[in-house]
DNA sequence: CGGGACTCCTGAGGGC
DNA sequence: TGCCCTCAGGAGTCCC
């Protein structure tokens, strides 16, 4: 599910359910994660309990008692949810309300009336345990780039950043280490509100433009984040809830649709390995 | 070093 | 129906 929005929504249902919480048990039932997770993580953890939840571009953060912290990422599939363990047996109600298949469950947290569940189809987030000292200078954390919301973040800043950079800007925002939190869709989505083609080289760009794009990802990312964060192929959150920000893409997905602002095709193109959507009439060189 | 291509994994959807 | 191909919200690694 994951961009900023979807993280931030996930880290704030996490912050209502399972804050304060003491882990009971642990359960790995695929360690077969992005990194295989750690079996001393179960002896680790077990008896802790969960004081803080945080979001740092597209990590979630779970500080336990001990000072130490579960890193998640949940990768392109990987989503949290909730079940009720006060019963003898588990309440399954969640799986026909949502596309949520058991066969997908990872590593469960058992809280006190409560399990979190780490539930993955493709794989590709991890779980992993870092002394509270050591996760900043992680390799995960370590490179991350400026948060979109941080007030350090203007033109200025961007402008410093682009010089000598001659990179098509729709890959300058990717990358996790110029500005962190941003994907595919909000990329695309981000460009097409400033005006600018994603292949529009980082040197190229005006301050005008640079102010645009740092405008319109708040005002995309503080959207998205308002509608519970976007929704693909059914994709529920750790609520068993679908976001609804997919109903106000402009651009993503919607290729040879007519634009929202013109009379043109939506166009879709490659760029490093990602599709971009654009309109070729609003969004120029 | 920077940047593009490839890789991990599972499932959905389209074409034939 | 079935098979094959392509594609999918991410990001680390390899290679030039």
């Amino acid at each position: 599910m994951p961009e900023l929005p979807e993280v931030e929504i996930a880290v704030r249902t996490l912050k209502k359910k399972i804050i304060h919480k003491q882990i009971t048990n642990v359960i790995i039932k695929n360690p077969k994660l992005r990194y295989k997770i750690n079996p001393i993580i179960k002896l680790k953890i077990k008896n802790k309990k969960i004081i803080q939840i945080k979001r740092r571009s597209k990590y979630i953060l779970i500080s336990l008692s001990d000072d130490s912290t579960l890193l998640v990422h949940l990768g392109m599939t990987g989503r949290f949810y909730f079940n009720n363990n006060n019963k003898k047996k588990m309440d399954v109600s969640i799986y026909s309300k949502t596309n949520i298949l058991p066969k997908h469950d990872h590593f469960i947290l058992k809280l006190n009336k409560i399990n979190l569940i780490y539930n993955d189809i493709r794989k590709f987030g991890f779980i992993k345990l870092y002394k509270k000292k050591d996760l900043v200078d992680s390799e995960h954390i370590k490179n991350l780039g400026i948060e979109p919301f941080d007030k350090k973040l203007n033109y200025k800043f961007l402008k410093n950043k682009i010089k000598n950079k001659n990179l098509a800007i729709k890959s300058f925002l990717m990358d996790q280490k110029n500005i962190c939190g941003l994907g595919n869709i909000y990329a695309n989505e981000i460009l097409f509100f400033s005006k600018i083609h994603p292949l529009k080289k980082t040197n190229q760009l005006s301050d005008y433009e640079l102010k645009m794009i740092i405008y319109n990802l708040r005002r995309v990312l503080n959207s998205a984040i308002k509608q519970g964060g976007s929704t693909i192929k059914n994709y529920y959150n750790s609520e068993g809830n679908t976001g609804s920000y997919q109903s106000y893409f402009k651009v993503y997905g919607r290729e040879k649709m007519k634009c929202f602002s013109c009379e043109n095709n939506i166009s879709k193109i490659n760029i490093s390995n990602r599709a971009s959507f654009f309109c070729q009439k609003c969004q120029r060189h």
